[in-house]
DNA sequence: ATATAAAACTAATACTATTAGTTTAAGGGA
DNA sequence: TCCCTTAAACTAATAGTATTAGTTTTATAT
């Protein structure tokens, strides 16, 4: 009972390229027929490695997922203390604007609550509140910062994506201000 | 040269059914053939009305921005000082929370340079600007503290919506603790 | 050699948006 | 009162989408 182990690895490769086809023309061009003819099959064979356009997001949410984990925990390395958090904030945005397809297919899963999304997830949670132990934020007060410094790193992601940052002004000096603002206030804290 | 202005008055009905579908059943239920139906009409009819989807989604996006601007200038109304910021960023979640298909598609438009949707937004920035006056910050520090406070609402309010805060730990507390946290930060800036 | 099973295929279905061209009906002006 | 204009609906047709069912190829293990 053994299948057709050579052509097995292909999976990671299908998400890969479903991976460039957002990046390069938009999360939107990431339908089975777009990457059907990428790969050069028809758009019913690639139902034999996921289940469907559904199936297809979960999996490249976690691509997704997994890769702005990686560029994270690099940034991190090496860093240590307080000057970690920026680090590994400028690895957000970069990989949000390199990657911006990806970046988005991130939270686009079809079930947000799915068990293993979440465990993807987890990780940059877990990475967060490690980054945020330079802090001294007790209990409660930390979760709270980390909720607080993923915020401001995905809306400021989305809305530089989105256009809403017009103003000629620095984009990461803002990012930076601000979250340098949201630690020492929450240093500082009432 | 006399139309039929008698049902002329359905275009803001058409975008509020449409607002209305994509709060009940998600912003990809927002499709020609389910207003179409909702308004008991054909989809090519709807043509008559806007652009096509892109024109839809356009429409709404800039309906969506409206609608959220006045929940914010409404709760402005009757605070002042250091007061309004919490009530406008309360106001802002609480629209999300409640229109989660209109608050969407307001980042959804087609073309985010387009005029109009820019000038729907820039409303919203401009009352953030008003807003963070009471909070002494020279010149270009102000704007980098509009660009924070907006990146954390909206970040705050995707994450909430995708599902992103799973711990158990109140959602209002986390809004108000990181806010107070950039602004004092911003205050005592280096 | 042969059976197994992954992984491709073709064909068909049901949904989408969209365009073209046609019809209905409300007013305004003669 | 009649007619002309024009918004706003319609039908019919096209192209693109995901998806299912059933078939064929083919590499590998036994």
């Amino acid at each position: 009972m053994s299948p057709r182990p050579k052509i097995g690895l292909e999976l990671s490769f299908i998400i890969e390229a479903a991976g460039k086809l957002a990046d390069e023309h938009g999360v939107n061009a990431v339908t089975l027929a777009n990457l059907a003819k990428k790969l050069g099959i028809r758009p019913p064979s690639l139902y034999n490695h996921f289940d469907g356009l559904s199936g297809l997001r979960k999996k490249l949410a976690i691509y997704g997922i997994d890769k702005l984990y990686e560029a994270m925990a690099n940034a991190a390395d090496g860093v240590s203390g307080t000057e970690t958090v920026l680090a590994v904030s400028q690895a957000y945005v970069d990989f949000a604007r390199r990657h911006p397809g990806m970046y988005e297919a991130t939270l686009l899963a079809p079930n947000p609550e799915d068990v293993d999304v979440q465990q993807a997830g987890a990780k940059i949670v877990d990475l967060s509140v490690r980054i945020l132990q330079a802090y001294q934020l007790e209990g409660e007060r930390a979760l709270h910062a980390v909720r607080g410094l993923r915020s401001i790193l995905h809306g400021f992601s989305a809305l530089e994506q989105k256009g809403g940052f017009k103003m000629s002004l620095d984009l990461n000096e803002s990012l930076f201000i601000s979250i340098k603002a949201l630690l020492t206030g929450m240093e500082h804290g009432d």
